[in-house]
RNA sequence: UGGGGUAUAGCCAAGUUGGUAAGGCAGCGGGUUUUGAUCCCGCGAUUCGUUGGUUCGAGUCCAGCUACCCCAGCCA
């Protein structure tokens, strides 16, 4: 797709360029630095398209680093999986993946570097007390009391804490900065806790590990990041980041910019919710086509190009946002409108059979395998006398806005002849299950002799031919824009979400080598990647001004 | 008077020495069309949260006010 034809601008490419022009920096260094506990999701992908588009546009580089501090939350199912997105995405890291875990001894260090300079101590106090002690968001906290113990002591105890010799909880390495700050982060915050965990990296090495703020300034510096880019939450931190940089002997001085995380309506994007989604089994697995995660948008027949285009026209800033759907959206039709080729599915069938043409009979047609681009080539299809046609696509009686097939008049079989409808025959619920019609052997790849306008055209599938299919429609995850700020997000999950319909598909699709169609009038398809035989995910539908008439009517 | 942030069209978002409101999505008209698709053409802010001030001139500078988001994990 005609991706990024100007680059994007936002507020933080206009402090690299500045810092570049200043001569702050000769080169640009970012990273991504997700902690293993959860898929990547499409907010992930915004922050993936920041550091790497940046690294892309400056000459720069890009780590992928994982943020692997708390052991406990951590799996390496997940290292595997945000790596697969990544790379999925069409971005690759600079070098080896980095793990803070990587830099557990270097930080172990600076740790004791701050207790020798009296700016760190091991504090016993419950973790109760300690709260108590940390003050309100208007009132000062209060002073440890062990937060005078001499560094001879602090020395001592967090070598007996780093061997194992206090149990979980029992106490905790702490900066010591002001009780008093208006910054809840810099009243003297904890920087090193005890847990008792395998790490998937360092396995049972470690029984202390190092809290986020202190650890991810420090590897941000180790790998000489220059512009370290994280959400607005973090803002506050960035007053700890700064400190602990300043405070220990590190050359480099990574800056950290904060961006507002991207809220999409209708979905959630926290991995709390998203892992309670999945354990709760709302839906099938991370992977599940309604889920807003990369292998999710992956399996519903997203296409990469079409993600990176959407994190360059929702942009960069400090705003609280909420995007629509309909913008992903439009980013997938353009792409797949562009580059998916077309071909001819009913979703579900009702029977034309078309009196006049000779029994037994078959011949092959041919179709283009795109309307605008004869460089994509044409495909055969084959027509016979009884075909499948859309059961929306027949009425005994319609007015004349309804340009499908109506009792009496003609339509257009899409690729093939004008056909009109005679009668019809119907179930025992008077459900119409055959329409009977004739069909005008002079109308293929040109309009009737005597000069009459068909202006419907509906699609079709040679019944002979075409091979039964599975269709899985989805729609919205939940039914509330903002389901996030409801009381219980899992009240508002739409039950609707999922609709299967059983149907055909033309038969060139079973060895075609496409991964994505539009199957004409109806919508873009995909092959479920989970599925045996012909199961189709469709992505997104046609923009449809007919539903929105009829809807409106 | 805790602190940190943000306020430009339904949604996203440009706007940077103050000079007279980009673009995209959505929507609405019209044209082309063997997809009610695509494509093409046209339409939207006398106004930038609000109230004042400075100025010949303010979305851009100053002051006050309001709304919303974040912070009291040994989570990230």
């Amino acid at each position: 797709m005609a991706e990024t034809e100007h680059r994007p601008t936002n507020f933080i490419r206009q402090i690299i360029e500045a810092d570049l022009e200043n001569k702050v920096h000769s080169s640009i260094q970012t990273r991504f630095p997700p902690e293993p506990n959860g898929y990547l999701h499409i907010g992930h992908a915004k922050s993936i398209c920041l550091n790497f588009g940046i690294a892309q546009d400056y000459q720069g580089k890009c780590n992928l680093r994982f943020d692997d501090t708390n052991p406990t939350k951590e799996d390496i199912s997940y290292v595997n999986a945000i790596q697969e997105d990544v790379r999925w995405l069409g971005f690759q890291w600079d070098g080896d993946v980095r793990y803070s875990s990587g830099y557990f001894d270097q930080l172990h260090g600076y740790a004791v570097e701050l207790i020798r300079k009296g700016l760190a101590f091991v504090d016993f106090s419950s973790q109760d007390e300690i709260r108590e002690n940390r003050g309100t968001l208007k009132a000062p906290g209060v002073n440890s009391p062990y937060r005078d113990t001499s560094v001879e002591e602090n020395l001592k105890a967090f070598e007996k804490m780093t061997a194992g010799e206090y149990a979980e909880g029992e106490c905790c390495l702490r900066a010591k900065i002001d009780m008093a700050s208006s910054f809840m982060c810099m009243r003297d915050p904890v920087i090193y806790r005890i847990k008792f965990a395998h790490h998937h990296q360092t396995g049972e090495k470690w029984c202390v590990y190092p809290m986020y703020d202190f650890t991810h300034c420090i590897s941000d510096a180790i790998e000489n990041v220059t512009h370290s880019l994280c959400t607005l939450e973090f803002q506050d931190n960035r007053r700890l980041y700064d400190w602990v940089i300043e405070n220990i002997s590190i050359e480099a001085t990574p800056r950290q910019y904060e961006f507002s995380r991207l809220n999409l309506e209708y979905t959630v994007l926290s991995k709390r919710k998203l892992i309670q989604l999945v354990e709760e089994n709302h839906v099938d697995g991370w992977d599940d086509p309604r889920m807003p995660t990369i292998a999710g948008i992956r399996r519903r027949g997203y296409t990469p190009a079409s993600i990176r285009e959407f994190c360059r026209r929702i942009g960069v800033t400090k705003m609280d946002n909420q995007v629509e759907m309909g913008m992903l959206e439009a980013c997938i039709r353009d792409d797949l409108n562009e580059n998916a080729p077309r071909a001819m599915a009913v979703l579900e069938p009702i029977k034309l059979v078309i009196e006049n043409y000779p029994e037994g009979e078959s011949e092959n047609l041919v179709a283009p395998n795109h309307p605008n681009n004869d460089a994509m080539g044409t495909r055969n299809i084959t027509f016979s006398r009884e075909i499948w046609i859309e059961a929306d696509d027949f009425r005994e009686s319609a007015n004349k806005k309804f340009k499908r097939l109506v009792l009496d008049k003609e339509v257009r079989l899409r690729n093939a002849y004008v056909v009109r409808a005679n009668r019809v025959e119907k179930d025992a619920e008077g459900n119409v299950t055959t329409v009977f019609c004739t069909y005008d052997a002079d109308t293929l790849g040109k309009d009737p002799a005597d000069g009459r306008k068909v202006k419907g055209v509906i699609h079709w599938v040679d019944a002979s031919a075409g091979r039964p299919a599975t269709f899985r429609l989805y729609d919205r995850l939940f039914t509330l824009p903002n389901p996030a700020g409801a009381e219980d997000f899992t009240a508002s999950i739409n039950p609707d979400s999922l609709l299967e319909k059983q149907g055909y598909v033309e038969a060139s699709l079973v060895d075609s080598e496409a991964s994505n169609w539009q199957f004409e009038r109806t919508g873009y398809f995909c092959r479920d990647s989970k599925s045996e035989g012909l199961v189709f995910n469709r992505t997104v539908g046609l923009r449809d001004t007919w539903a929105k008439m009829e809807q409106g009517s």
